[in-house]
DNA sequence: AGTCGCTTCGTGTACGTACACGAAAAAGGT
DNA sequence: ACCTTTTTCGTGTACGTACACGAAGCGACT
């Protein structure tokens, strides 16, 4: 049960030459029945594996793989994180001839985003790593390309696709967990809870705000509480946040906390900040953007729920490798765990730098990563 | 600036033999110094890195790491959860000839630790990753060890060795985001809280129980909790962790949270729910071992801060592997982040299987793990 | 000049796989 | 019987690196 299954040991123990054995491996024609099947039997006993070492400097081949994704500082900056996990792996599979081309589109472009999906589809490289949002573009974009390109999804999943992998986060979860943290930390004060939802279409924020209402369904009558669930589209700048928030303060009920069921949670807890709000309403919201990890450092956001999107970039193209490369077999679908940050939690090290450059790397789309 | 630098283009640049290039790469004699120069100008210019593929082939070596880290069994399963990681990380550098061995040792005895150790110092192989609990025996061991083997901590560090990169927790934060947990759980509720400490001579429970009485000094008059740090050596069985809780109640003031800061909460949450003092007190604890998950699904654990074990004993090999089989830099300390589980947020697959298997493979020590 | 020793360098082989080319053997046709 | 086609297989070369061996070249000494 050594490593010691090579073609020259089999083509020994078959009494036939190595390249008769290599024939018979790459299922290439030209080898009697007879031969095949000795061979194959061999080959089962031994339990050979080829040697990816050899066979990649024999092969002398670049992989290339296309990653696809939103523009890195869309979603407050969510997208940056998930490109460190690429671009980690991407390092990591250098020494492998193994080369990323990452595209990012604009999410709310979706002429642009077609474009480069025709792109894709007409060369796809040897695998693809996709965040399937824009389910409406991406799904037949997908059908179209050639079935022996794989791919695999991180940040979550579509329907009418069949991805190598797919790498998740479980929002409804997520939202319930938020529930949770929202009445330990509004315990005790008078008020309903509002549940922000910023993109009506998001299929991730939907699943949030389900959650979160399902929390609270679910508590004793003791703990139950009023949610109210908001849309707003509000939620991209300062100014307009600004406005609405104000809207919402003046009119509405009291309020004991709020959920932003995405990335920019920073906006509302700047704002509670500024107007004196924040004493007495509880904030949580997603993701370790730096926009949050600053409005919570300040006191503004008391919560933070987060998937890893550095692990699921990361693993998503590690995925990759070894289906095309190590041509091991599929592990199944990831889903990641979900984290919570509190200021005493939040990260020593956010790296601003590292953030800022990808920021900046995000105008130059379409770069390839490579280090040999 | 393609990945061309091959030994072959830059003996053709320097008109002389790949032979020649290679004894300038590896610093061996017989090149006179001016042709030397001439290589050494040249690889500086090209950027060579030498193809890792062709190397290991060539080299037809197969790489042994050691890793030594307590039985796995032990602090209710904690080890388990690093072996994880280390057997993943082990998996997935199969292919390129690394063998991991793991020993165990039991580290309430220090003979046999000492005489593992001894063997290490013999046969360290091409790496270790080492786990440094009883620095009394570790470091003194180290310094005898051939100073040309890396070594790389995970699950903390030690002073008086110079390991590769050491992987490990903030016990000091952890301590301090317990204190943040227990706060928001006890809120309202009136009595002290009591930090077990259930190994007086461990650096990291110290270190925990110090952040946690640091958050409660650094709260304002308001939130100011007293706090009672009691040694206690029977949180090891359930016999003896009933009795001392047994008389820690009835004798002791009124206590609003228990923070027990090792793996071994599960015995003071089981105690709770049978003795009916659940209600009233929170419980705080360490790490996701599966009794703290199975109490805490039961209602027993209300809080459990982790670091990522999988991920240090992963990261941990990876490390070694970088440097001593790919020879790349050393990259510093990993410092992983602080993980808060409820159950609303606990693993879907606590892996009972795994961790049975590894619980069952701890009886049979020092195995090598490989796959090729 | 011849031999020895030394430095300096080129050539050959190996690692294990992939694939092209061509040789030998078998099958088909007249 | 002979030639052609097809099947079946072996050999050779390449990938890029590592290392052993031995061939030049040079000076020094007998």
């Amino acid at each position: 049960m050594d490593q010691k299954a090579t073609v020259k040991e089999i083509a020994r123990l078959a009494e036939v030459s190595i390249g008769t054995v290599d024939r018979v491996l790459h299922g290439r024609s030209g080898v009697s029945a007879e031969t095949k099947e000795r061979i194959d039997a061999i080959v089962a006993n031994l339990g050979y594996k080829p040697n990816i070492l050899a066979r990649q400097l024999s092969l002398n081949k670049t992989y290339v793989f296309r990653a696809v994704m939103p523009r890195a500082d869309q979603d407050s900056g969510y997208w940056a994180l998930c490109l460190h996990g690429i671009r980690r792996a991407a390092r990591d599979l250098a020494s492998f001839r193994v080369k990323v081309r990452v595209d990012e589109f604009d999410r709310y472009d979706e002429d642009s985003y077609r474009a480069l999906l025709e792109d894709i589809v007409k060369e796809p490289g040897d695998g693809l790593l996709i965040a399937p949002v824009l389910p409406r573009e991406l799904v037949p974009a997908l059908g179209k390309i050639d079935t022996s390109v794989p791919y695999v999804f991180f940040d979550g999943t579509v329907e009418g696709a069949s991805p190598l992998a797919a790498i998740g986060q479980d929002a409804y979860s997520g939202g319930y967990l938020a529930g949770r943290m929202m009445l330990l930390l509004a315990n005790g004060r008078e008020g309903v809870f509002v549940a922000l939802n910023a993109h009506a279409e998001d299929r991730h924020i939907k699943l949030r705000i389900e959650g979160f209402n399902a929390f609270f369904r679910d508590q004793g009558a003791a703990a139950s509480r009023e949610v109210r669930e908001l849309s707003c589209f509000e939620l991209e700048h300062t100014e307009s946040a600004d406005a609405f928030l104000d809207g919402m303060f003046r009119e509405g009920p009291r309020i004991a906390g709020i959920l932003v069921a995405n990335s920019s949670g920073h906006l509302v807890g700047d704002w509670l900040l500024r107007s004196g709000r924040k004493e007495g309403c509880a904030l949580v919201s997603w993701d370790l953007v730096p926009g949050n990890v600053r409005s919570m450092r300040e006191g503004g956001i008391d919560c933070l729920v987060s998937q890893r999107p550095f692990e699921q970039g990361r693993e998503g193209l590690e995925r990759l490798f070894q289906a095309v490369v190590q041509e091991e077999e599929n592990e199944g679908d990831v889903r990641v765990p979900l984290d919570i940050f509190f200021r005493e939690n939040l990260p020593q090290r956010p790296a601003p730098a590292a953030l800022a450059q990808e920021r900046h790397r995000q105008a130059a789309s379409g770069r390839v990563d490579s280090r040999a």
